[in-house]
DNA sequence: TCTGGGGTCCTAGGACCC
DNA sequence: TCTGGGGTCCTAGGACCC
């Protein structure tokens, strides 16, 4: 038996547990850049504002009803995510973390009876112990678990699936499956399937031909035949990348420049921290999409390092060498990223034959930085190259203090 | 004026090998 | 008329997820 543990609006209960004045008021947080609305509170989703929206479009309807906007503060989700996690673990020792809010937990048949007092059980724990409100599906394949999931937000927050889920099947729409994007389900309703149960009544052949391996693991796991299995262990990384929109449109190359040393160095860092290395740097750059009276233009190009490296300057050396290869005057830019690929356990390195030793000098100039960072905060030591003033930054502009990470916005109880 | 950031897996096709 | 059969590796693109 799979159970699905999925945090409710994630990112506006994390705001709640330390800002209970924005309880039961509707509550929206942004994207970075405060671009678009990522997660809504119960409240704002009945003024019908729908997931992803760009924050300019509904700028009166806040006024109008007094919401609450938050920038987004991954430091206060992070750790927040990492609290539940750790309650959940007291649940099951199988366990696969699945996403920053959601956790699969496996249990043995037989092992509990009673699931939904199980299911119980988890909610009352982890709102105690974190503040966080969570929603838990049971069912017998990881799939069946998230539709559990899903509909247990439209009752007590606890749902397991029944023997007989035929007519549960039959009211859950295609789009609505784990797995089963926009693409599948318009393709799949030209074919008349438009609900779980039609497509778990399909035939094999028709589903393998048509759609591929994937979406036949989805029909048997409707089937209730577990096909994807708890993952509680992660496979080390394949990519790792690092890009943000600009808080104010760049043109120059000095600017994007800047940002490019910024992303490549905390790309660096990323891999530092999981004992990787990279052997393939890829800069890329683009315009404003959204803005078709301007010329478009997007590129990318990537450079293969002589050796596998998590050094912070041989790494950026290389983004920068990247950008002056795509790079384009007169072009109006509103985003770049630094991406890192061919990744490599630090104890597994293939040298250059033809390098010279390097004495691990980069490597003791990074850890430096990284501790010195780690206790006095992010950005206390930084390199020139990332710019001084920073135009390009990206703006947050309604973020909340870093409570739990941060000894400076500890909040004060009176 | 203003529209996010980060990942994974699978498949088809090309280049190459014997 | 008629041009094999078996592989591997890599990449780009498409689909999905949160």
């Amino acid at each position: 038996m799979f159970a699905l543990v999925d945090c409710n609006n994630f990112y506006v209960s994390c705001e709640r547990v330390f800002d209970p004045s924005v309880e039961k008021r509707p509550v929206a947080v942004l994207s970075n850049n405060d671009g678009c609305v990522i997660a809504r509170s119960d409240e704002l989703k009945a003024l019908g504002v729908p997931m992803g929206c760009a924050f300019f479009k509904i700028r009166s309807l806040i006024k109008d009803n007094d919401v609450k906007v938050f920038s987004s503060n991954y430091a206060l989700y992070g750790d927040m995510s990492h609290r539940v996690m750790t309650v959940l673990h007291d649940f099951s020792p199988r366990i696969e973390l699945y996403s920053i809010d959601e956790a699969f937990l496996e249990f043995a048949t037989g092992e509990m009876e009673d699931f939904y007092r199980l299911g119980t059980e988890i909610q009352e724990k982890v709102l105690n112990w974190t503040g966080i409100p969570v929603g838990v599906g049971f069912g017998a394949t990881k799939t069946q678990a998230k539709i559990a999931n899903h509909l247990s937000k439209q009752s007590s927050g606890v749902y397991v699936m029944p023997e007989d889920s035929d007519s549960i099947l039959a009211d859950t729409a295609t789009d609505e499956i784990w797995g089963v994007g926009r693409r599948l389900a318009a393709r799949l309703a030209n074919l008349g399937v438009r609900s779980a149960l039609q497509l778990r009544e399909l035939d094999d052949q028709v589903v393998s031909k048509n759609f591929g391996v994937v979406l036949l693991r989805t029909v048997y796991e409707l089937r209730g035949i577990s096909c994807l299995e708890l993952e509680d262990v992660r496979d080390p990384r394949k990519n790792v990348c690092c890009s943000r929109s600009f808080g104010k449109p760049v043109e120059l190359l000095e600017h994007l420049q800047e940002a490019v040393v910024s992303h490549a160095g905390r790309a660096a860092f990323k891999i530092r921290n999981e004992n990787l290395t990279a052997r393939l740097v890829t800069v890329f750059v683009r315009t404003n999409r959204f803005r078709k009276d301007l010329p478009q233009y997007a590129n990318s190009h990537t450079i293969s390092l002589p050796e596998a490296s998590n050094a912070t300057s041989i790494i950026t050396a290389a983004a920068v060498k990247a950008l002056y290869n795509i790079f384009r005057k007169g072009v109006i830019f509103n985003k770049c990223g630094v991406m890192l690929q061919g990744l490599e356990s630090t104890d597994v390195q293939q040298g250059d034959f033809f390098a010279e030793e390097s004495f691990g000098r980069e490597e003791r100039l990074d850890k430096t930085v990284d501790s010195i960072n780690q206790r006095f905060g992010k950005g206390t030591v930084f390199r020139l190259g990332e710019g001084i003033d920073k135009p390009w930054q990206t703006v947050r502009q309604w973020c909340s203090p870093h409570y739990t990470t941060a000894w400076s916005d500890l909040p004060v109880a009176r």
